[in-house]
DNA sequence: ATAAGCCTTAAAGCGTACTTGAAAGCAAGC
DNA sequence: GCTTGCTTTCAAGTACGCTTTAAGGCTTAT
């Protein structure tokens, strides 16, 4: 069971360059190929992509997926420091979740004052933009 | 009650060249100049740029922001607009909180691999490389 | 046999958001 | 009066992560 890139960019929801930009950056560094120099990729493989698609979107650079896996490469007594970089990236989340839980916060301040606002109990000039729309 | 760009600069961790920036951006529009042409800031401008930095540290491009402006300066019959733009930051913030979510539970079950192949449940070649730090 | 549709590589280009650098002006202290 | 330290503007540079382009090759359908 294995796949051409293009079926792999379907099942991933990832654009097929965007796959060759990770082989050539190391993120993959044993992708099979066939006869004709075509990718063929392995469950295993999709598995992969699909895990540092989710670390990428949260914010980890390309270059920590590759030390993770140069690391992998180098075998299990890298463990240790795999691990150290994954508690790194699990402290990265907690600060993001910090920002978004201000974000809801601010968003649903700014709300409520435009309600304010458009129910008249607020001056537009005051509650509007020289709170802080934009500052006045 | 004003403050130079060093001050405002102190008080919101954010370099002065990156405020000269959001001015030039326009995202901060009214900011007073002492009689010299030295950008004094009221603290309803720090509040403003804070808000701003709680945005764009959640995603929102400075364009965004920049449309934020200029409706405010626009007027108050603008606000319907702005609410929107703010529903669908809001948006956009869940849809983070559930990356994350995703994150977190991979850097968990990825974790815990780490553990199993360290007390040799696990084999390093198929726990380790072959499921997922990688791929072979 | 030729066009369509997939694949390959290498290199250049792009968008976003800063960040840095250069040149110069004003003000207080020694 | 000269240095220190702030300020200004404008322009160029940087970092990151793709994304696009170009040139070409194989395979299958018409």
């Amino acid at each position: 069971m294995s796949f051409s890139i293009k079926e792999a960019s379907e099942r991933l929801g990832c654009p097929a360059h965007t796959i060759r930009y990770y082989e050539k950056e190391g993120l993959l560094p044993f992708i099979k190929r066939d006869e004709h120099g075509n990718r063929l990729f392995e469950q295993q493989d999709l598995h992969w992509i699909k895990l540092m698609t989710c670390f990428r979107a949260t914010g980890m650079p390309v270059a920590a997926l590759k030390k993770i896996v140069d690391l992998a490469i180098a075998g299990p007594q890298t463990i240790p420091e795999r691990r150290l970089l994954l508690e790194n990236h699990k402290q990265e989340l907690k600060r993001r979740q910090q920002e978004l839980d201000d974000a809801f916060e601010a968003v649903d301040y700014k709300l409520s004052v435009y309600n304010e606002i458009e129910n008249g109990k607020l001056d537009a000039k005051h509650g509007d933009f020289k709170m802080d729309d934009g500052t006045q």
